[in-house]
DNA sequence: CATGAATTCGATCATCGATCGAATAAGATC
DNA sequence: GATCTTATTCGATCGATGATCGAATTCATG
């Protein structure tokens, strides 16, 4: 246990009573912003799961009790990079004559922007988007569907309901726990036709579609549903 | 409770080379059935971040070591929970001349069972669903949708479609981190209405509907996207 | 009764989020 | 410039979690 040297070089212990090199602030003083970055860059690289507190104290060369004075919660950290990497969504100026595009297009983005940053859908998942980049979205959002004609109660419920179900499909596609999908597949083409006749005849159609063609497919079914609420008096 | 000692009586000590009484196995053997049981017991009362490997040995009397030897790893348990409560679910035999009404009772059923176990929805969330009482209602689902004259392809798509919307909708229901209701409610009204036009003349209607409104929103949302993929001739 | 397999159990490991109190730097006041 | 106040950093540590190891104990079989 003494010969404490991890790594590489052996380094001669200085007397006790020296002081050390200047361990004081960093040059760049810690911030929010610093913080939420180094997250990203992590969460990106690593995925959720490597996202700790002790890791992104690594990250910025300092440990967890300095990031604790700048964020309440690892809870609230997960907020901020959330609301921050939202801030990369561009809403275009909502255009009444063409909404059904602009709103798929809009939730094909967001998917998008989701899935370019790893895991990041588990910051969102029955959370309160309440940052300023998801209001700024969700006045966009409000903005379209009323001028499209969709009644006030129904743009406010769509917004969510669309956010489920996209919150659910990026998470469908980025999780990367459970058995290996040859497995899954294998064991679905094991069962008996004779009690399962519709599952094991649909078994092609079950597993072929990409995550993007089921989002797709969703994404359509709720945009179909809404063009039927369309209030024709505006 | 005659000579029953209990917690707070004093027990005077035994000398330690005297032999425990029978300090080994238990009447009744462990079985998955039995952990499977008190989890659900555990998850109902305290919820799912109670349920520890530690609080179910606790429940049964036993230690980790021993649980470790029944289930693989506690993502494994979370899966023989998921499936066993699925066993709730009742599924009527299928009627294609009604079978919006059977599909949306069937949505709502499903969202009932899984709110009555208190966060069961986190360990169904992101995984794929192959247990024999999932496999049963994805078999139904299909049975129904190809009765009713859905395409087969848009049949499959619609059980994952329909599912993500629903596990969402419980989680979003459930969970219950973030800050307290009232205060989201105040920062939502804080916000400058020349910023925020629509969100802020909404806001009424944005926080008055109960889970249950939205998910029912969400759900005719789906079905009626569903209905305009029926193929006339079956 | 003896032997091998099945099962239980205490002790322990590595890791996680979070907190405490001391130490240090920056900013204000005289 | 010296001194005091405030803001920020940091090492050490806490309690809890999922998981594993090896020894001990029971069951089933001959």
């Amino acid at each position: 246990m003494s010969g404490d040297t991890t790594d590489t070089a052996y380094v001669p212990p200085e007397p006790p009573w020296w002081r050390p090199p200047r361990p004081g602030r960093r040059r760049q003083p810690l911030s929010r912003r610093a913080i939420v970055d180094a997250a990203v860059r992590i969460l990106d690289a690593e995925g959720a799961d490597a996202l700790t507190v002790r890791r992104l104290g690594e990250e910025l060369n300092t440990g967890s009790a300095t990031l604790y004075w700048h964020i309440g919660s690892k809870e609230e950290l997960g907020e901020l990079v959330y609301d921050h990497v939202m801030g990369e969504v561009e809403l275009p100026e909502p255009d009444p004559s063409r909404w059904q595009e602009q709103f798929l297009d809009f939730g094909r983005q967001v998917y998008g922007v989701m899935l370019a940053h790893n895991d990041l859908v588990r910051f969102s998942l029955g959370r309160v988007p309440a940052g300023p980049n998801m209001l700024r979205i969700i006045e966009w959002s409000l903005d379209l569907l009323r001028q499209a004609g969709v009644p006030d109660q129904a743009a406010a419920y769509a917004g969510d309901a669309f956010g489920r179900f996209l919150d659910a499909s990026v998470l469908e596609a980025t999780s990367r726990g459970g058995p290996p999908p040859e497995q899954v597949g294998q064991h679905f083409a094991s069962l008996p036709p004779e009690r399962f006749p519709n599952l094991t005849a649909l078994l092609p159609l079950l597993f072929t579609g990409t995550d993007e063609e089921r989002f797709e497919f969703g994404l359509r079914l709720l945009m179909r549903g809404l063009e039927g609420l369309i209030d024709p008096a505006p």
